[in-house]
DNA sequence: TTTAAATACGACTATATTAGTCCAGTTTTA
DNA sequence: TAAAACTGGACTAATATAGTCGTATTTAAA
């Protein structure tokens, strides 16, 4: 039910590591090496961390990543929406999502559980990547 | 990286179902045809709970179960540890388990996750299924 | 005493999600 | 021009979730 993706926990060691570094960029490789992380894997979230404004990159030789912003200012429920895209606890809260439960007409927990949606968004918010650290 | 499964979906509608009808006992028949619930999967789950002893059954003609505790005594927390055996947020903090992550001896993340983990198990205890109705 | 309605149990299949791999680019510096 | 790195998409593998099936047992009532 509440679980991390290996995605989010590549990411939190990454973000971690870039920030704490001294040189100005960070490749996917040295990470990778660092902490056994499957590189092509490892390569293709910070490809999507860059896409989403997280990181900027340089290519070629020398290349890598550094931060865009202060992982302060980054909160772990804007990590997780980046990564993994924006998801609902319940398949019936999903706002882009045309998938329908077969059984919403009936279901008498809707309300609750979006309340309960709200008060862990509220925790994953409030939680910010620096304080994985 | 946080969602509802479906059986703990069906764990609080049989629930809160079961509490709030004056029978003595409540078929998973009644429940399943009611919510479209399918009737085997919802079985499974009431069996389940019972083992667990949230529930209480007859079996035979007239069977069916009821509550062996009111909801208002019965957390998220313990339905999900119950329902979908207890579970961590990250391979390594399992306590049962004996697999372990390849990251493990040079993981930089394992205490803050951990410190989350004790937040999210907090909200989860203090949610009580009466509060889903 | 037979029948039907119900729980009990375990094995099985199907589907969805997550994790990881592969390959063929492009960019840049030495 | 070669090597090191990012880029991007398709692919496969592994795992977890969701749902099904078959068979047995219990029990009340006809
Ligand atoms: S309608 Fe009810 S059962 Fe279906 S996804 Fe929403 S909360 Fe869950
Ligand atoms: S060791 Fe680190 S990467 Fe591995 S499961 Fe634990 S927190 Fe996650």
């Amino acid at each position: 039910m509440v679980k991390f993706s290996k995605k989010i926990e590549y990411s939190l060691i990454a973000l971690r590591y870039i920030a704490g570094a001294k040189d100005e960029v960070i490749t996917a490789k040295e990470i990778s090496n660092k902490y056994n992380i499957p590189h092509e894997l490892l390569a293709k979230i910070l490809q999507k961390l860059k896409k989403e404004n997280i990181l900027s990159s340089n290519q070629g030789v020398n290349g890598g990543y550094k931060l865009s912003k202060p992982l302060n200012e980054i909160s772990l429920s804007e990590l997780i929406d980046k990564i993994e895209g924006k998801t609902a606890i319940v398949e019936c809260l999903h706002t882009d999502n045309v998938s329908e439960c077969f059984i919403s007409d009936s279901c008498s927990i809707k309300d609750p559980i979006n309340k309960m949606q709200i008060e862990l968004e509220n925790l994953l918010k409030t939680k910010m990547v620096s304080d994985f650290i």
